[in-house]
DNA sequence: GTATAATTTGAAAATCATTATCAAATTGAA
DNA sequence: TTCAATTTGATAATGATTTTCAAATTATAC
């Protein structure tokens, strides 16, 4: 998968997590840490470097959820690759969750962008932002309810 | 608009320059060079106190493109309210333009993920990723011309 | 106007994720 | 084993943003 010319441990380790982690996000120093302190840790440069290209061969793919925090990352060899769906993602703003999204109808927002806009989109990049369905029901719940406080008030 | 106990110069000039962008692109530095000079000149720490307020009360949008650029903000505080058309925004991976694109028909985005996937879409933070018709089109005319060595070299 | 207290400003330092540097270690081939 | 090519990683550098804090500004009271 990664196409260097010399195959070194770090590689493979780094390989190895990216398989295990089956799904979930991780950052670069989520990794660096769970090679710490065993006799095989990578330094976090080169799990940098490692992601960065694993990003750019669309093995893993990088999301830039806000400029505080660090980019996370996500394997998504499998995805990347030709008899799957295209699929996006969507970022729920209130409990954080990244949700996994294959759906054919989304795919008329990329016919829909090309013939009226010339835009190319890239799903693997995109992220929807909002409020997943969980959330949205929490807050509705809370409004039934909270809203005491200010009948009181009255 | 700016709700704070005294009123100052700088609030002043920076909602004047708002009003001036108009539902451009901006990014902290950008207001700075604006005032740089002039006699009335702001400092960064300043610039980013009052856009970080500003964001915050939904007067203007902030926009983390990606991680080493500077986050832009837009003036949406017409767009906030209620008769404006909500928009989205395309960024060109190849070229950065940050596109704004106001158009019916991808408020359909919105109906179906809130159908069918119960999500509430926030077109405010979504940004659309691609590649812009212009880059598109210098991507295809390299295309035509480059491969020329390639066929040399066979 | 002057005095006073609260708030805002901005230059400079700090922060923090990420990248660049470059000598040392590792790798694959001869 | 030898050697050239490549990778590694500690550390320094980068760059956007935030914090610090003394000085300047503002609103209010006198």
């Amino acid at each position: 998968m990664i196409k260097s010319k010399y195959r070194t441990r770090q590689q493979e380790l780094l390989l190895a997590f990216l398989k295990e982690t089956h799904g979930k996000h991780f950052t670069a120093e989520d990794v660096r840490i769970h090679f710490e302190g065993s006799k095989s840790s990578i330094g976090i440069a080169t799990v940098y470097r490692h992601l960065e290209k694993l990003a750019s061969d669309g093995i893993v793919t990088k999301y830039v959820i806000d400029e505080h925090s660090a980019a996370c990352y996500e394997y998504t060899g499998d995805c990347a690759h030709e008899d799957s769906e295209p699929h996006f993602h969507l970022k729920c703003e209130v409990c954080g969750t990244l949700i996994h999204l294959e759906c054919d109808e989304l795919s008329c927002i990329q016919s829909h962008l090309q013939k009226d806009h010339g835009f190319t989109l890239n799903p693997l990049r995109t992220v929807f932002y909002g409020i997943c369905a969980d959330c949205k029901k929490k807050e509705q719940d809370s409004a039934d309810t909270e809203p005491a406080d200010k009948k009181v008030a009255v």
